[in-house]
DNA sequence: GGACCGCATGTAAACGATTACATTCGTAAA
DNA sequence: TTTACGAATGTAATCGTTTACATGCGGTCC
C-alpha cells in the first residue's frame, strides 16, 4: 500500500502542493468554510475545477462519521409499479435534497430470507443512513436484530419490527370487493391471494372474511388459493381456482403481481368478462387500463405511498442516528394507512346463465 | 473530530484490543488470510460475530483505493420494463458476484442533462468502479468527458462517447412494420417515435423512412410526431396525430413509454382495431397482454438486453480502471445489437371503408 | 552449532478527507 | 508600549481498514 505507483485521482493534496498553501485551507475553500479569504477561495476552487477534482466521498464519510452518504432500499422485486414508483420517488427526493445528495443504494432480496440478510448486512457495513425495506416472506431473527440499528420505514409488508411504515390498508377495501361480488349475486368466489406469513396477505384475507361474513355468505363459499405472490403464481393459481368444482363464479385477486399473472390467464382463457366469470383485480389502474371490458380494480395509489415513505425516512434521518423511535403510525403530516379505492367497471357483473 | 465521546460502532481495534492481539491479525482473521493460525482466526470470527462487528466497508475501499465497492446505474426513468428489468438484472447479478458484492447506487436522471451531469460528479465521488448508464437527451460536453474516467456501458441510446453499449436493434424491425402495414394497403400512417436527438429515435426514424421507400409509398404518406418519450406524450401524441387531416388509417410507435401512452390512448378513443385504426406499438409484450385484440407488436427482449448489459460491465470491471479500451461492439459471447422481433397480431388489418 | 528459512504475529504507514488546536500577524485597547 | 484578540492559515490527529515490512521463534540443513 505504501508505494503506490499510479497515483490515478488527484486529491487535496495535490491542490495544496500544487496551491503552495495546506491542505486544511483547500478543504475549507471547498467546503464553503467563511474563514477563507474569498479571493483565495475562489483560486483554489478554480485550480480543483481545472484540474477535474472530485472529492472521494468514501472519505469523507469516513472522516464525518456520521455519514448522510447513503440510504438503503431493499425490495423483493423492482419490476412492478408497487416497487418502481417508489425507488423512482425516493431518488427524486434524495437528489433535491441539498447540494452533495444521499445517494441511494438499490438492493434486490426476491423474496428470500437469506439474501435479504445477507444484503442487509451489506448496506450496513456501507453505513447507509437510513433503509426502506419491504421485508421478505420469513424475515429471520437475525434481520430483525440487525434492522434496530439504523433508521427503518417499512413499504408495504410489516414484519413486526419497532419501526414506522407505510401501507396500504386493504381490509375494509377487500370487505368491499366481497360485498361487490356478493350483492351481484356471485355465491362461489375464487380469491387468489398473498401467504399470510406476510402482513398484509394477513390483512386482506382478514378482509375476504369478514366481507363473506357481512354478505351472510356460506362458509365455504370462498374458496383459495395464497402462493408466493409473482406473476407466474398469479397465472397459475387463477387456472387453479377456475379449475375447482364447484368452479367459482368469480375471482377475486388480492395482489399486484398476482393480479397481472391473473389477468393474463383468464384473458388467454377465452372466458368472456363478466358474462362467464367476474374478475376483480388489485394494484395500479394503470397495468390494467388496455383491458378490454375494463376491470374492476381494488386501486392502490402506490405514487401517494411511495411520497409518503420517502418523506418518512428523510424525516427520520435528522433524528437520532440510533433508530428505535418507537415508530408512531405518523409522520410528515397524514396516516401512513391509505386505503386503495373500489373501482368497478365491467369486468364484473351478475354469475352467467 | 478528537475527542469523539459516542463510540456507537465498534471496529477492529476494539476486537484486537478485547482479544489482546493486533488489528493486523484481526484483519487477516476476518478476511481468511492463509497467515493465522485457524484457530486463532475462528476465534476471531466468533467474537465479531459476538459483538455485532460490521466491518466499515467504505474505510475498506478507502485503503484498497482500487474499490469495487460499487456501480453506478444512471437512466432517465426507472418505472417501464426498459430500465426496471435491467436494474434487477444488474442487482441480481452483482449480489451473486462473490461474498462481498458489489453494490448498485440507482439514479434517475428525468432526462434533464443538468441533473445528469450533476448525478455522475456524485457517482465519480462515490468511486464507483463502473457505470451502466443511458443518456438523456442532449449530454452535456462535460458529461462526455466525466464518461472517459471510468468504465462505461451505454444502455438503449448512443451519445457518441467511446464505450460498449447494448441497443436494440430498431432499424430493421421499424422497416418492416411500415412493409407490413402498406402491405395490408395503408397509405397514410402516422409514426409516432422519440426525438431524433435521441440516437435511438433517430434509427427508428431512419427505419420507418427506408420502410417507407421499399413500399413505394408517396413522400408524404407517413405523418410524424416526436415528442419526449412519457405516456403522458404517446396519450397527447397519438391523439394528435388522429386529429391531422387527412386522418392516418395506421398508427406505428416507436418508444416503449409512448406505446403504453398512445394503446391507452387508442383504447379511450373508442376506435376499434382494426377495423377502425391499425396500431403497432413498441416495448415489452408484457405490457400489452391484456389488450383485446392482441396488439401487433415490436417486441424488445429486455431481459436479453439487461443480461448482455449487466455481463459487459461486469467484464469491464475487470479490465484497467482507466477506461477508454476503445469500446469494441463484441463482448460476454454475443452481439450487442438485438433485433427485436415484430408480432403480427389482432390490431393490425387492412384500413377499414 | 550457526546460518537460514518460513510461519505467525506485531508495528506502523498508508488511503483522502475533515477539523481541533496551534501559530502567525496585524491591530485595537489599556 | 504592552497585552489581548481576532482573522487567516498551518500542523497534525483522526475516521476504520488494509498491508508492507519488521520481528520473534522454532526447526532444518550442512
Amino acid at each position: 500500500m505504501a508505494a503506490r505507483t499510479r497515483r490515478a485521482e488527484i486529491g487535496v493534496v495535490d491542490l495544496a502542493r500544487e496551491l503552495g498553501i495546506s491542505t486544511a485551507t483547500v478543504s475549507r475553500a471547498l467546503n464553503g468554510s467563511a474563514a477563507v479569504r474569498p479571493e483565495l477561495a475562489e483560486r483554489v476552487r478554480q485550480h480543483a475545477e481545472s484540474r477535474g477534482y472530485v472529492a472521494n466521498r468514501l472519505a469523507r464519510a469516513l472522516s464525518a462519521n456520521t455519514s448522510r452518504a447513503f440510504v438503503g432500499f431493499m425490495i423483493p422485486y423492482v419490476d412492478t409499479p408497487a416497487y418502481s414508483a417508489v425507488a423512482a420517488e425516493l431518488a427524486r427526493l434524495l437528489s433535491e435534497g441539498g447540494p452533495a445528495g444521499t445517494q441511494m443504494i438499490l438492493t434486490i432480496t426476491e423474496n428470500d430470507p437469506e439474501r435479504e440478510l445477507r444484503q442487509l448486512r451489506e448496506l450496513l457495513a456501507s453505513r447507509v443512513a437510513g433503509l426502506v425495506i419491504s421485508t421478505s416472506t420469513g424475515v429471520l431473527e437475525d434481520t430483525k436484530r440487525l434492522l434496530t440499528r439504523l433508521p427503518v420505514v417499512e413499504l408495504h409488508r410489516a414484519s413486526g419490527i419497532d419501526a414506522p411504515g407505510v401501507f396500504s390498508d386493504d381490509e375494509q377495501t377487500l370487505a368491499e370487493s366481497v360485498l361487490h361480488l356478493a350483492a351481484l349475486g356471485h355465491r362461489r368466489i375464487g380469491y387468489l391471494g398473498t401467504p399470510t406469513a406476510l402482513s398484509n396477505g394477513e390483512a386482506r384475507l382478514r378482509g375476504v372474511r369478514r366481507g363473506a361474513e357481512l354478505a351472510g355468505l356460506a362458509r365455504d363459499a370462498v374458496t383459495m388459493c395464497l402462493p408466493e405472490p409473482t406473476q407466474e403464481n398469479g397465472h397459475r393459481g387463477a387456472l387453479e381456482l377456475l379449475g375447482r368444482s364447484p368452479a367459482p363464479t368469480a375471482l377475486l385477486i388480492g395482489g399486484g403481481a398476482l393480479s397481472i399473472g391473473a389477468a393474463r390467464a383468464v384473458r388467454a382463457s377465452g372466458l368472456r368478462l363478466p358474462d362467464d366469470l367476474s374478475l376483480v383485480v388489485y394494484g395500479d389502474p394503470s397495468w390494467f387500463a388496455l383491458s378490454d371490458p375494463p376491470l374492476t380494480t381494488i386501486a392502490v395509489p402506490y405514487p401517494e405511498l411511495a411520497s409518503r415513505a420517502a418523506r418518512l425516512l428523510l424525516g427520520r434521518l435528522d433524528g437520532v442516528a440510533g433508530g428505535g423511535l418507537a415508530g408512531g403510525g405518523l409522520a410528515g403530516g397524514g396516516p401512513n394507512l391509505i386505503k386503495p379505492e373500489l373501482i368497478v367497471a365491467g369486468s364484473t357483473g351478475p354469475p352467467g346463465r
